[in-house]
DNA sequence: TTAATTTATGTAACCAGTTACGTAATTTGT
DNA sequence: ACAAATTACGTAACTGGTTACATAAATTAA
């Protein structure tokens, strides 16, 4: 962290930040499950969680929880499929969709996945010393954004 | 941000949300830019901003401040160059550098430049409520990550 | 009932970064 | 002085996301 001009700048620094702590979180996350031979990837984490709670979705339903867009979803299914974590069974009454699920592999393996799970939120919250006015602050900061108030406010700064 | 199941999740749903909160300033900016016919990109600001610091500067030493890649520098100033706004200058004594500053253009457009900068950098402080906790917080969790205490907490929690 | 619209999925091309690799120029060690 | 190692830059192929477009199925409206 030494001799890093994103600090010296402001909010353009900010928005690098942010992608390179996501990247980190990211790149250990892969590190550990690699180092436990375990065969799963950070950004399938929330579908499993998805699919523990809902049972059944579909591509679409996957992406609008997720806030992805649905080719995203397509690419991370397939893998999974690849992998031989997701079952996925073409609709009865509407052929457009396959309704997703997890495996009888994923669900043998949850068990052992979630202790992974858990000893990773474990240590956010060691990390942020169990305070979580970081998550609250960003909480504000994502409404902000996504209702395109940066966007007004720069405007607004500008006319001054 | 109805709906949103990475508000669910704990460290996983973090990750998504760092790198979505980035991906929202990069696209609120460039709207930005586009509205006001500017014709430069957010990642080229702290590429400007060092250039100003420092004149002149090579491929190798801006990536290093930066902490991104050279590829990824070459590909940013190929672009930079293209649109006008960076003057290269073979190095006389190792030939291998490219010594890289600011074009006429770039130095000429800089005023006008900084007023869109500084109303981006003022939206940010407003959002935040002039309050520099987060950026604090986020500085104690880029330490911690960078030096891969994430990774070493997950193994010890791992365990126990 | 068919025509028009909408929805669900798939696919291709792109984007901004990465890693891996190649090559030319420089520096180091003997 | 020259062989070996290192450094600076370039380029290709990959990654994980995007937008734009295509197509098949379902729904709505005349």
């Amino acid at each position: 962290m030494e001799n890093d001009f994103l600090y010296e700048m402001e909010y353009p620094g900010l928005t690098g930040r942010l992608k390179r702590l996501s990247d980190l979180f990211i790149y250990q996350t892969k590190q550990f499950y690699r180092d436990h031979d375990l065969d799963i990837e950070p950004n399938w984490h929330p579908i499993f969680e998805l699919l523990k709670k809902h049972e059944r979705l579909t591509i679409t339903e996957i992406a609008t929880y997720l806030h992805f867009t649905h080719p995203a979803i397509v690419k991370l299914i397939d893998k999974m499929k690849a992998h031989g974590y997701i079952k996925s069974i073409r609709d009865k009454t509407d052929k457009r969709k396959f309704q997703l699920e997890l495996s009888e592999k994923a669900r043998s393996k949850m068990p052992l996945l979630e202790t992974y799970w858990a000893a990773g939120n474990l240590a956010l919250e060691q990390m942020l010393e169990f305070d979580d006015s970081l998550l609250q602050q960003m909480k504000v900061l994502e409404s902000n954004m996504s209702s395109r108030e940066f966007n007004r406010r720069m405007e607004d700064n500008l006319k001054n």
